[in-house]
RNA sequence: GCCCUGAUGGUGGAAUGGUAGACACGAGGGACUUAAAAUCCCUUGGCCAUUACGGCUGUGCGGGUUCGAGUCCCGCUCGGGGCACCA
């Protein structure tokens, strides 16, 4: 029998379908272990090679871990609302569920062709009411919690209006969009209308009146994760600021825990830290500026600089501010008028992009609380509205933008640090020694920085002019899109009042088009009789694509149940994820939303984890790898790689598929398309084509892509999977090059030459050789350590070597093929189970045995080599035995006739003799 | 600007502080074959030798620690990623 993958791994994977051998369930004799995959968008370009590589290495582990005793969880589902299929949608007006279930059906066979060990039973779709039921769910109780700031935890809120009728707010601390105050009296008296708005400024699901991204080319916001330097991530159209009624969730409150979280889960430290600038963490302090003559104002700014006081020679407000009207006096109302019409109109993008300073005196003049200075109040956008208080205390001194402004203005600049030089620019270091810094009740003079920000706040929080704050970037999501292929938010409006809508699934409606209504509204607006049976109109309103997928983990523990998202029994099972594998791109928006998404359900008790994913691995990226071909300007002649340089040329892309180890098949590439049917080609020496290439994001349009099924057919799955993580390290992204792969597929012929020859079986009964034993447990304890480590491609490297110490060594013994087999099953499964069953005559299936131990006896040497350095550089070898001593390792060395060159007219001074490993002599 | 990463042959990449370049591709040479494919063997970082199982040099750059540094420390350069008028 000839290796013949062809036949083999369809046969196998019916095989394992028959026995049904990826089914699991709950077993409490058992430990779990829980392998997740972020789960793909199906896009109707199907997978290319480079989708496959995170999916192949969860596998391997997957198989791994089950091979070791584990009650392993590795489940697959889709992430079916998305934006092309509902595109598609508008130009055709062909169903999204149509297109969607269409390109599921052909992931499925594009993954299944890779040999997957998934539980399909356990397959999920963010788009089937079953499952969406459990988002709408989740969104239903936000709706119906606050986030008590005591508690440390989102509480039902009932709780809150309980405590609003018995004491107002009264020692209430919850988090809210804006601080109010009210007593209970003032609660009672309030309208129904009046109090739900009251609510809705603590509820964790929210609508809200605020400033959101909005996107006119895909007619919908966007959450700020979906925004990228101005444009839109998904077809980097402009994004504009706009004010409008939104559903928010609150994640901000749940900031500090977000952070926290970090330090127990085991993620890569890169992504870690993407999370804390993006939740950004910032302590200072909020103080209170008085403003001169209107002595009902207040002036609140946010600052880390509390040392800096003395220097605040202005105050800037952001132009959204309330407090801009109060402040604006009758002189200066025409200019600040115009200065805001001047900046209304302007895209997030152009405010990026163009930073000018621009700005505007208000006529209001503020108190210094600690020096009683006056100071000017001035309007810029350089202030944000959304962080912080909206307004800011200028220290141009020790700050590079407010020290632009005051220079754009002329404004004073007053340096606080001893020998700090601020003629040119400012001094931002949080270092030196304070100066100019004395009030009457408070002298920073001297103090290092540092401490001066300590004895400030002290001195703030003291005189009741302000408190110490902590302060985050992180802003809650904007929960609504204006689409047509999302959720529907399972809210009605009862009088004008949100009001949870609670019989689910609120299953998404038809409609005649995907398009907004001629009056503007979303595309649910469209449908007939939107409401509830009461009546009352139904929100027009979808969530955002991270709705499904922000407790997706979950649902997979119990997929079927129609009583709860997840059965206390299955969840207390399997917990949560063990090991998540996707890409570092959802840092910012997936992977902290459903981390948000976990705590919320943690604090309720729904889930028994307050982290979603233990450990997380990022896979790298595939490039494709692009070939060029050089025509000669103004002729249809086309030259080597190697001639270019001598001929004034055009690189042109060529198709891959035409092109093998960079050599351009020409006969294929004259048919390829018309114009180069009469093509001449200025050939290398050898007579051959040789093509330029690059490394360029894999697309349709550099015809680079390749196709995994294109690979599966050529060299088998098994051949595929090895290649993949023989590349490199997983973490890395790298270019795909189908070169490479003949060396693994060699590796895969090799291997089945060591079990057939013809016909004949060369495995045998025959004790197995010291020789056979050292190379097995050499590569059993190699393989078992790389793959806790997630370094795969050593793995294939060692399964290479030892294949060619086998075979070189004639090894037939079954005992050494069959563990070898077991090794390699996580990798390559196919042909592992081919052969444990065929060659090696094994009942059922490989992945039911057990992975091998491997034993340090069998890797024992008696005798040991080591390299005798002189001065450090290692001249020569000694053989020694293993347990031979210091003084007669230095012995050896010295006395050996080799020593003699090394050691003529020199004297030896020093000795380091580190047994097993190095003799070094230092002569001189 | 701040933070995180990384830099090793023609290529992808190996190396618990101990003989850098494992393994693989590509390239060159050879064997088998009528021929091709497949398979097998040899060479392959650079330079100098080739009477030698030989010498020198070499892991982005400059220093340092060490008997010994790709690996540890300090200072740079360049690439990839994140945050950013965030006060």
């Amino acid at each position: 029998m000839e290796y013949n993958h062809k036949d083999i791994e369809p046969r196998v994977r019916q095989y394992w379908k028959d026995i049904d051998l990826y089914s699991v369930d709950v077993d409490n004799s058992k430990p779990k272990y829980y392998v997740l995959d972020m789960f793909p968008y199906p896009s109707g370009a199907g997978l290319h090679v480079g989708h496959p590589l995170g999916y192949i290495s969860s596998d391997i582990y997957s198989r791994y871990k089950r091979l070791c005793g584990f009650n392993v969880l590795h489940p697959m589902g889709f992430d079916a609302y998305g934006l092309p299929a509902e595109q598609y949608a508008i130009q055709t007006g062909q169903h999204p569920e149509i297109t969607t279930t269409k390109n599921i059906a052909r992931y499925i066979e594009q993954l299944e062709n890779i040999g997957m060990s998934f539980d399909w039973s356990r397959q999920i779709r963010t788009c089937d009411p079953g499952y969406y039921k459990w988002t709408q769910w989740a969104f239903l109780k936000m709706f119906a919690s606050y986030y008590d700031r005591k508690a440390d935890k989102a509480m039902p809120i009932e709780n809150l209006e309980k405590h609003f009728a018995a004491h107002g707010t009264q020692g209430v601390d919850a988090a809210c969009t804006k601080d109010l105050a009210f007593t209970a009296d003032e609660w009672n008296n309030m309208s129904k209308k009046e109090k739900a708005d009251v609510l809705m400024n603590y509820r964790l699901a929210y609508l809200g009146y605020s400033v959101v991204n909005w996107c006119p080319a895909l007619g919908t916001v966007l959450a700020n994760d979906e925004v990228v330097d101005g444009l839109s991530e998904r077809g980097g159209h402009p994004v504009e600021q706009k004010k409008m009624w939104q559903w928010f969730l609150r994640v901000s409150a749940y900031s500090q825990r977000l952070l926290d979280g970090l330090e127990k889960i085991d993620w890569s430290e890169s992504i870690k830290e993407t999370q804390r600038n993006w939740i950004g963490r910032s302590e200072g302090a909020e103080m209170h500026f008085k403003v001169d003559g209107c002595p009902d104002i207040d002036l609140e700014i946010f600052t880390t600089r509390a040392d800096t006081v003395f220097g605040v020679t202005f105050m800037v407000l952001a132009p959204e501010s309330k407090l801009v009207d109060q402040l604006t006096t009758p002189e200066q109302r025409a200019a600040v008028d115009e200065y805001l019409a001047s900046i209304r109109h302007r895209t997030e993008r152009e405010r990026m992009i163009d930073r000018r300073v621009t700005g505007v005196f208000s006529g209001s003049y503020a108190i210094n609380p600690l020096s009683g200075k006056k100071v000017p109040v001035w309007i810029s956008d350089y202030v944000l509205a959304g962080y912080g208080t909206g307004a800011i205390m200028a220290v141009p001194a020790h700050d590079s933008r407010d020290y632009a402004f005051a220079r754009h203005f002329n404004l004073p600049i007053i340096p606080l640090i001893e020998g700090a030089d601020v003629s040119e620019q400012s001094f931002d270091a949080k270092e030196g020694r304070m100066i100019n810094s004395e009030g009457p009740e408070l002298n920073l003079n001297g103090m290092e920085v540092k401490d001066a920000i300590a004895a400030a706040k002290k001195y703030i929080e003291k005189a009741g002019i302000g408190r110490v704050k902590v302060n985050y970037r992180l802003r809650d999501a904007i929960f609504s899109r204006q689409r047509y292929w999302g959720e529907p938010i399972p809210v009605c409006y009862v009088d004008g009042v949100a009001t949870a809508y609670d019989k689910l699934p609120l299953e998404l409606p038809e409609v005649d088009k995907y398009l907004p209504t001629e009056t503007g509204e979303p595309p649910l607006g469209r449908a007939k009789n939107w409401c509830t049976p009461e009546g009352y109109p139904l929100e027009l309103n979808t969530m955002p694509g991270f709705a499904g997928s922000s407790a997706y983990y979950l649902r997979y523990m119990d997929p079927h149940n129609d009583e709860a998202l997840v059965s206390k029994e299955a969840n207390e099972y399997w917990r949560n994820v063990d090991l998540y594998v996707g890409g570092s791109e959802h840092a910012t928006g997936h992977l902290i939303y459903s981390r948000f998404w976990d705590k919320f359900l943690y604090d309720y008790g729904y889930i028994c984890e307050d982290e979603p994913f233990r450990k997380l691995i990022n896979q790298g990226m595939i490039q494709g790898r692009s070939n060029y071909v050089y025509r000669i300007n103004g002729t249809n002649k086309f030259v080597s790689h190697g001639l270019k340089d001598q001929y004034d040329t055009t690189p042109l892309l060529v198709d891959i598929n035409l092109v093998k180890n960079d050599v351009l098949d020409t006969e294929a590439f004259r048919k390829w398309r018309p114009e180069y049917a009469d093509a001449e080609f200025e050939t290398e020496a050898n007579g051959k084509y040789v093509c330029g290439w690059a490394i360029e994001k894999m697309s349709k349009s550099k015809h680079n892509v390749v196709n995994p099924d294109d690979i599966v057919e050529r060299y088998g799955a098994d051949t595929l999977r090895l290649y993949e993580m023989f590349l490199g390290p997983i973490e890395q992204s790298k270019p795909w090059d189908t070169n490479g792969i003949d060396g693994v597929y060699r590796f895969i012929k090799k291997l089945w030459s060591l079990f057939w020859r013809g016909d004949e079986c060369l495995v045998n009964d025959s004790e197995p050789t010291a020789e056979n034993l050292k190379s097995l447990h050499k590569l059993i304890k190699k393989v078992s350590a790389d793959i806790e480590a997630f370094s795969f491609n050593t793995s294939v490297s060692a399964f290479m070597i030892c294949i060619n110490e086998l075979a070189s060594q004639k090894c037939g013994s079954r005992e050494v093929l069959g563990q070898l087999l077991l090794v390699l099953a996580p990798f390559a499964p196919h042909v592992a189970e081919e052969l444990w069953r065929t060659a090696l005559g094994n009942n059922g299936s490989i992945f039911e045995a057990s992975w091998p131990e491997y034993k340090e006896e069998y890797l024992k040497e008696n005798t040991v080599t080591m390299a005798v350095s002189f001065n450090g550089k290692p001249r020569f070898n000694i053989t020694a035995a293993v347990d031979a001593s210091k003084e007669d390792l230095e012995a050896m060395a010295l006395a050996d006739p080799a020593a003699a060159k090394w050691l003529e007219g020199k004297t030896v001074r020093k000795v380091i003799v580190v047994p097993g490993k190095i003799v070094n002599i230092v002569v001189g």
